[in-house]
DNA sequence: CTGAAAGCGCTTACAG
DNA sequence: CTGAAAGCGCTTACAG
């Protein structure tokens, strides 16, 4: 933090280049028209001679001019940007959404702001006071975990679209996928290759979207006539640390299984890495499902079996119920819906 | 695209909620003071009676005032907003090094504008292009590919910071890890490990890290009385993908080999896919070894072994590093060095 | 069709 | 210590 008497001796020279920003009333002289004409013929709300605008082009060009944002945002009231409130950037399941609303945001002009609620609701709640106050035009909460009283508070302020509930209310949208139906899948899977006595490892803290797995997994074995045995089920942290220490807990116990579904791909990947340091083959000796098809499930060893939810195009999906929702549309959007995808991690059961 | 009647009939209830934005002047007659003294106090560019500060703390409670940032950042003359510019935000390489740069950002009230260049120059050019126009305070480019001159020229304008470069100028910094020496790392390691026939996978398009790191592939050969032989090299794409073709390719050539050293783990990832595919097991028949050492390697199977470059810290360095560009500061930071770290996918050489 | 003027909400020399 | 005023760069009714 200290600051070298090196340094401080050439500050001045070694400062910020002076930033020698280029107005519109620069332009707007050069082109020899007033600063409100290129401002309407930049926005198009105005019908020019084919001469005017292309002298206005040119100073424009050579001014290298860019209209600056703080300015433009100030007087429209509005900053093209959506905030987006993240558990955390650097995770696959994330990276994925955020790019698919990134990509569909870019070509409608507006930029994301992204923040990571770390899993903390106290975070979660910084990230919105944060994007209101930057002014943004709307949020979007992906995968959130803040209170839906909170969110509708928050709606009405800003509009906002949030991803896994059912909520809805003025200025706010959301998007669910079938978390049920999709464990459903995934067990039906594992029966139907006849296994019956099949582990679940669930997420921490009790999270709607894994209490949703849960259902749906013992939904599919009452189905199949299998019992329920809660000691088939063990919690991780939707990482793949808690896959791993929840399979090392369930192999330990002494409990008979011959497949794990998880609550998600993360999960799975440490789940399949337990079971290889314990000298158990996947799918020889274990059969493993996760959730979500994250893209490296296709690439690990052996590729995962895994309940497919396409987490990009629910970011892009987000990203237009949030530019509909601005525009003062109600969003009619609704997720594909989950399927399976069977790869190599699941076989006939033994014997 | 189309709106239904229906929604059109009550547009004017569906819209967006008014923003009846709280402003300096209404807290400060609530507080019966002057906009210029709540200012004041806000940036805490003044000293006042405790009386007052309270009265005015309380008036912004009471109104859960915010400042309009587009404002601020207008008068200023700054955004408290860094333009960081990605190939791809859903990227495990990537998404850990923008979790250290938001991560570092936040704890000095500045945000991240996330954008992505998807490996293509035109794309990065556009990136700073609109980081520029909506005024950012300055710019990080991780691990981009857009040309110096570009580079050196943008920094005219605004403050960058770019990783994995030489360059150094004017309101810019850059931040290098040491490629050639992580290479050289890994490739003694399999040279003590008794490999002599070790392939290399690079990475497309001539990146200059891939070159740096063949550099090193052919100095710890060199220095080991290894010839080096152009059969043993193939080419990838950074991606998974890569890896499985080049794989393919190499053992469908027929050449001989016992060990692969891959550009990055993602190609580290897909080469174990295709070692897996021809039967060949890993490392028991062929050793693998990645860069980058993503966290997703320690959960591999068998967990890679690979040259750790702490993204995320790098993250962290650069943001550190455009906010003291930013301060007329010149930055004085080095990456932390490259190390190996030896896991489970490298063994002895066979026979 | 086009320009002068006011305004967006904040900051900060400039005077008291 | 505090307020009135000007200014940041853009947009947009309001007049010509």
């Amino acid at each position: 933090m200290s600051v070298k008497s090196g340094s401080v001796r050439t500050r001045g020279k070694s400062g910020p280049p002076p930033r020698k920003s280029v107005t519109l009333r620069m332009v707007a002289r050069e082109a020899g028209v007033s600063a409100s004409t290129v401002s309407r013929i930049i926005n198009g709300t105005v019908n020019v001679s084919d001469g005017l605008k292309n002298a206005v082009d040119a100073a424009i060009a050579k001014y290298d001019f860019r209209p600056n944002a703080a300015a433009r945002g100030l007087a429209l009231g509005k900053t093209l940007t959506i905030g987006v409130v993240a558990q955390a950037i650097d995770s696959p399941f994330y990276g994925e959404g955020l790019r698919g609303i990134e990509a569909c945001l870019r070509h409608r002009g507006y930029a994301p702001l992204f923040m990571s609620g770390n899993w903390a609701d106290e975070d979660e709640d910084r990230c919105m006071r944060e994007f209101i106050g930057r002014g943004v035009d709307g949020i979007i909460v992906f995968a959130g975990r803040l209170g839906d009283t909170k969110l509708r508070s928050y709606a009405k302020e800003v509009p906002i679209v949030v991803t896994g509930r059912k909520l809805r209310a003025q200025g706010l949208f959301s998007l669910q996928i079938d978390d049920q139906h999709g464990a459903a899948l995934a067990v039906r899977h594992l029966v139907e290759l006849g296994h019956r006595r099949i582990a679940f490892i669930t997420g921490s803290d009790n999270h709607p979207d894994a209490l949703e797995r849960l259902e749906g997994y013992k939904a599919a074995l009452q189905e199949a006539g299998i019992g329920f045995d809660p000691r088939l089920i063990a919690t991780g942290d939707w990482h793949e640390d808690g896959g791993v220490r929840a399979t090392q807990l369930l192999i330990e116990s002494g409990v008979k299984f011959t497949a794990i579904f998880c609550v998600n791909d993360q999960t799975a990947y440490g789940a399949c890495l337990a079971l290889f340091r314990k000298g158990l083959s996947v799918p020889r000796d274990v059969s493993v499902v996760g959730f979500d098809d994250l893209p490296s499930s296709t690439y690990r060893l052996p590729p995962l079996t895994s309940v497919r939810q396409s987490i990009g195009e629910l970011g892009e999906q987000s990203a237009q119920a949030i530019l509909q929702l601005i525009a003062g549309q109600r969003p009619k959007i609704t997720p594909r819906p989950v399927e399976l995808v069977v790869r190599e991690s699941t076989c006939a059961a033994q014997g």
